[in-house]
DNA sequence: GTAATTGCAAATAATTTGCTGGGTG
DNA sequence: CACCCAGCAAATTATTTGCAATTAC
C-alpha cells in the first residue's frame, strides 16, 4: 500500500508530452503533440500520446476541452440556456438559471474580440444519482 | 434569388426529425433520434438523420452541444479558467476572466445537485481575424 | 522481478460523403 | 422539371485497444 493506487510512472515520453503542453499557450489536439513530441523523439507513437495525455488529464496536471462535432446531443430548444451533465450516469439536462448576458459584453471589453455566443455548463453529480449512493 | 440561399425544403424525414426533438426535455444523441424516429418511419436511414440534425442546427431551429471525447484540445494548465473559440480560424485561447465560483453555489440552490465543476467558453471572432476583415 | 508502459497495427465509434433514384416546390 | 433530398454503403476522423517486447522502480 505505499504507492498510491493510480501511480504514474515517469517516463520518457510521459515528461515530454507534458513539457510540450507547459511550453505552449495555444491548446493543441493530440495529433498536434504527437507532431511536437516526434521532433525530440521521433519513434513515439500515437497511441502513446494518447494513453499520456488520458493519464495526465485522470492525474489532473491537464485539462481537456472538446470541441468539434463528435457525440453530439442536441436541443429542440435553439436559444441559449444551461446545461447540467451527470459524471454518474451521463444525463444532461437543462438547468433553470437566468442567462448571463453581461458575461459577453464584460469579456468583449477586457479583451479585444467580437463575442457571439457563449456556453456554459455544470458537471457533477444529478438529485437521481445522489439519492442512490446513500 | 426568390428562394433564399440556404433554402430547406420541408420532408416527411425533416418534420419527424424536428417533431421529436421539440418533443423531448432529453438532450438526444442523433442515434437516439434515429431510433425514435424509425419507430414512425422504419425506412429512415442514419445518414437522413446526420444531414437534417446539420441542417436544422445551421438554420437555427436547433441547439448542438459537443460532449464526450472527440477533437479534444488539452491545456498544460489544470486549474479552471475559461477561453475563447475563434469561428472564422479556429484557435482556441485563454481568455482573461475571473473565475466565476458563485455560480456553482447558485446552481446547486436552485438546483438538487453536486457541482464539481463548470465550463464557460466564449465563441465568436479573435482579433486577428477581425483586422484581416478590414 | 513485476507491473506499468511502449510501439505497432488493427478495432471502434461517431459522423460524413458519393452515388443514384425519388419527391418537393 | 429542376434540384434538393432520401437511402444505402463505403469512407473519414479521432480515439481506443490487444499484444508482445521493454523499461521503470
Amino acid at each position: 500500500m505505499s504507492k498510491p493506487k493510480g501511480f504514474i510512472r515517469r517516463t520518457k515520453q510521459r515528461e515530454l508530452i507534458l513539457e510540450v503542453l507547459k511550453g505552449t499557450t495555444c491548446h493543441p489536439t493530440a495529433d498536434w503533440v504527437y507532431e511536437k513530441v516526434r521532433e525530440e523523439l521521433p519513434s513515439i507513437s500515437l497511441g502513446t500520446v494518447y494513453r499520456n495525455l488520458r493519464s495526465l488529464v485522470e492525474a489532473g496536471e491537464v485539462l481537456e476541452l472538446t470541441f468539434g462535432s463528435s457525440f453530439s446531443r442536441f436541443d429542440g430548444n435553439p436559444e441559449n440556456h444551461y446545461h447540467f451533465a451527470c459524471e454518474e450516469c451521463g444525463q444532461v439536462s437543462d438547468i433553470d438559471f437566468p442567462l448571463q448576458e453581461e458575461l459577453e459584453k464584460r469579456v468583449e471589453e477586457s479583451n479585444r474580440l467580437k463575442v457571439h455566443t457563449h456556453r456554459l455548463e455544470f458537471y457533477g453529480i444529478c438529485q437521481e444519482c445522489l439519492n442512490k449512493k446513500e
